[in-house]
DNA sequence: TTAAAAAAGGGGGAAAATCCCCTATTTAAA
DNA sequence: TTTAAATAGGGGATTTTCCCCCTTTTTTAA
């Protein structure tokens, strides 16, 4: 029986061939090559002509991030099974990997057998959930809060502004925009999202990877 | 020839496998176990005749982190070798971890064949340092920022309230302090830490680990 | 195509944060 | 034991933030 051919992406070389080894101990099962980003696989997928059948991905990556990544191998390699591998369990980055096509989502605190068991079940069914993931997935088509908060154009590049020391007069000269302006975006941000003041607006902006560190 | 013995601590139960399986791929090591962190780590010690030669300590872990572990490790079993493994490129973390005890510091982004060579090499010779963490101790022995930058208790208690959306005069309460007391707290750390304002008072506490997202 | 909604821009005033100056205990170190 | 930090508190001025209210322009949808 020929082994299911897989395709690791993960910015941390070491963890990245560390997972190889691991998925290499699973019969049944291969590691084609690693990618330290979505980049570095866009052009190992053009390059070779061995297709992988799984590719397990990471979501926060560098240069080109694992949301990003998944949906341009959804469109060009629309036979390629994306599997979300990450640390994250914030619910709208889960959401968001998973509107972007990824066939499962598996946190990096799970036994190995889940990562066996989710390789085995994509290869039959196409899909795998595990029972947090799915939770999280009814409780958001419930509330629609992670559709709800939709931020403009605009307003993410004000809060990433806000995630500096730049007073709002300096974020106002920045932006092109009188300080009214941007007291309007702040006052009408901290309503949106049920904040008091701008530190929450900064860990908001960190918690949901707006800001980046 | 026996293999030697090695411990992996950390949190992420997957990454500790998948690293378990890449060292028990290396020649002449094997992995006796595997702990979620610190507190689990000191357990099995105590409980397990087999007593390992290196433990490989990720930093960033609950209960109970590899800084705190390792000085623990090196006080009651000072023949074992702690590896640190982490992402934290943190200048001051690494300086922590390696004053702690730790014989080595690996990033996650090497490659496997250093983990391999760290690990002779700190059979061999006790220790195992690469380059990118030589400069950094080198520049922390010359720059006395490492050190110059103490913390005091009361200031760290105030650091995590203010990534909050307390006021001032909220935290004054909170720590049953006059609200001037904190305008003192609060004007020496900007000064000491070079920070403008309450939002990179924020980003400090989040860069140095003082406050956990 | 026209009404409604969203986006963009702004004003006034109160509250909070920031800055710069200062003093008195208490604790730790030389 | 004396000096130096660390801890706690303060006055007063300035700036920034925050809150509530408004108008104009641009999109969106009925």
């Amino acid at each position: 029986m020929k082994a299911h051919k897989i395709v690791i992406v993960e910015d941390h070389v070491l963890l990245s061939q560390a997972i190889a080894s691991l998925v290499n101990s699973f019969e049944d099962f291969n590691v084609l090559y690693t990618c330290k980003n979505g980049k570095e696989l866009l052009t190992k997928l053009k390059t070779f002509d061995n297709i992988p059948e799984i590719i397990l991905m990471d979501v926060n990556m560098p240069i080109l991030n694992g949301i990003e990544t998944t949906e341009i191998i959804k469109k060009e390699y629309p036979k390629i099974n994306v599997i979300a591998l990450s640390v994250e369990e914030n619910d709208i980055t889960i959401i968001k990997m998973l509107k972007a096509g990824a066939k499962g989502y598996l946190l990096k605190d799970v036994e190995k057998d889940i990562l066996e068991l989710a390789l085995k079940e994509t290869i039959k069914n196409g899909y795998y959930h595990t029972k947090d993931v799915s939770n999280i997935l009814i409780n958001s088509l419930n509330d629609d809060n992670s559709t709800k908060i939709q931020l403009k154009k605009r307003e993410i590049e004000f809060i990433k502004y806000s995630c500096s020391e730049l007073t709002y007069k300096q974020i106002a000269e920045k932006m092109f925009l009188s300080p009214k302006t941007i007291d309007g975006y702040r006052d009408n941000l901290f309503q949106k999202l049920n904040i008091k003041n701008r530190i929450g607006l900064v860990l908001y902006a960190i918690k949901n990877g707006i800001y980046k560190l």
